[in-house]
DNA sequence: GTGATTGCAAATCTTTTGCACTAAA
DNA sequence: TTTAGTGCAAAAGATTTGCAATCAC
């Protein structure tokens, strides 16, 4: 963990009262492993093998289940940029992404670095909910 | 099939041998339900369906394999958009994408309506092979 | 013929679900 | 208590793979 990227003043438990979510045993081990730290783009399977190797008992399912909640209330946003895996992103200002083909990383572009222009209108009824801009960079 | 869209030069034979792709009896016909009309977004599961339907005996697994041959010779591009779905664009030109998150249904925005400034520069040693722009919007 | 392509079924992988059990309020 | 939350195992999808059979050249 950076100490660049600390936190004090976003304790987890505050986080998750703030949301509503009842701070059980696991949100709590979950969100001290997101949101203690740098901001990071996480899979629910890499989530899952950090909360085991610092011995937090706590099922896949749990993760899946907790990533959802979170990102319903506002504190992670989910990014597809691969068919069938999905990642979540500490970071939920708004911003983009590179995404390393290669590699199948992600990684913040610093929100001044991208402007998208010219936005069009979301057709009747409908309101843009958000813009998702994706660069996608290989060798 | 809407008349306005019927591409007469644009046979599929002439597509797949271009591509050094083999003319079988599957990649015509599904080059014929995919070329032979409008601009289109389509799912495997989707295209399997309309081929079944129209009578050409093809299966899922060739479905895929055949739709990442496409994409991998230029004729289809790829798009994420949901985590565990992959649509297929006929339209491989410079375009953007309304992705209507009720119905799951992806859009084409017409290319003038949506325009990126300042593209960052690709990190060191990479160059960028797309920048995709989502705009998702919902009731 | 010969090697590329296909079909099928099984395997894989990610994500979701049902339900009995546990824990927070 | 009472109700929300959890674990587990099973289910559900989407996609890929292995291999014998088939087809284009």
């Amino acid at each position: 963990m950076n100490a660049n990227c600390q936190r004090p003043f976003s304790h987890a438990l505050d986080r998750l009262r703030a949301a509503g979510l009842r701070p059980t045993r696991q949100r709590l081990a979950l969100a001290k492993l997101l949101f203690d730290g740098c901001d990071r783009h996480i899979s629910a399977e890499q989530l899952h093998g950090e909360a085991v190797a610092h011995n937090i008992r706590v099922s896949l399912a749990t993760v899946y289940n907790t990533l959802h909640q979170f990102t319903g209330a506002g504190m992670l946003r989910e990014i597809v940029v691969d068919a069938g895996r999905s990642y979540f992103d500490t970071n939920t200002s708004d911003h983009h992404h590179f995404f390393y083909e290669q590699s199948g990383r992600l990684e913040d572009i610093p929100g001044h670095m991208v402007a998208v222009s010219k936005v069009p209108e979301a057709p009747e009824g409908l309101s843009i909910r958000r813009v998702d801009v994706i660069v996608r960079v290989a060798g």
